[in-house]
DNA sequence: ATACATTTAATGTATTAACATCTATTGGCA
DNA sequence: TGCCAATAGATGTTAATACATTAAATGTAT
């Protein structure tokens, strides 16, 4: 359905308005989806995003502030977040041998067995996807990036 | 920056992983910007929401439920929202003569002030949008659209 | 007309988020 | 070395969110 019957709005101010509100309306749609997934398994979307970065470091261990950074929300609170993951024995937390103020954190086989379990739900949904082209998929991403680009323009 | 650099992230699953991530990533980052404008105004995302939907009813009331229909987040719950709205006298409610259950909600006069005073600042965000062409907006709407419509799919 | 399901909005409650503050540790430099 | 700013992460507090429940009004079918 389009944005315009979606949001039951017919004028736009321009088409960088209609974009603007269609990418939050589309990834609040997104977000949505993905949700129902998760909440079968009793963690949030944000937790899921820490668990991802922790499976991706293949069994080293990371900084909170690296998985900070590597986040999709940066804004997030992962010091509580990765409490949430160690009270569910997803992850494991040991103090930084090297930087006493630091804490490294890993991912458990309890965690790694969870994302077993939701990768086949994130991945159907990204294959939904597929309904566009790999090549329009590219083009987006180019596009999200480039709009990125000015971000400290006056 | 690309979105590779961004989340530290060098290979994704698919184009459309990316593309997921991406819009996730991308819309945070815009509304992170957008509420650096609205809170020096003491509003939220989601009331300013509100209250474009009330403008755009041009001095027409309008119920809270057709209220949620037309906002981008369809979860949030309007009637807290709208008693926000009501505490700052932004907005006005009365009940509806025709359905008593409804109840009917306008802006006011200072919530139209209050707009005027965010109109520059919003408008301002979409047009660094124009560092994209306004056809390539389009087509990215119209791409974002096609990934909503299999909504109801297996 | 009555009973019952549906709709509309408000409210209760628990969780999460946003933002500032605090503590411990480190790094740099006089 | 001793001092001070910077960094890392934890915590406190307030507001917002998500989800379920409640209450009133309406619609519908018998």
């Amino acid at each position: 359905m389009s944005i315009e019957t979606d949001i039951k709005q017919k004028k736009f101010r321009s088409p960088f308005q209609k974009l603007a509100l269609n990418l939050v309306y589309t990834t609040k749609w997104l977000e949505y989806k993905q949700l129902e997934s998760f909440k079968e398994h009793d963690i949030t979307p944000q937790q899921y995003n820490v668990l991802r970065i922790l499976r991706g470091q293949q069994g080293n261990p990371i900084k909170v502030s690296d998985i900070t950074e590597r986040m999709l929300d940066k804004s997030s609170n992962t010091s509580r977040l990765v409490d949430k993951l160690l009270a569910k024995n997803l992850a494991k937390r040991t103090s930084c041998e090297s930087d006493r103020r630091a804490v490294d954190v890993v991912i458990t086989e309890e965690g790694l067995d969870l994302l077993k379990v939701l990768d086949p739900f994130i991945e159907d949904w990204e294959n939904r996807f597929n309904i566009i082209s790999e090549a329009e998929a590219e083009q987006i991403s180019a596009l999200l990036d480039k709009l990125r680009e000015n971000e400290n323009q006056a």
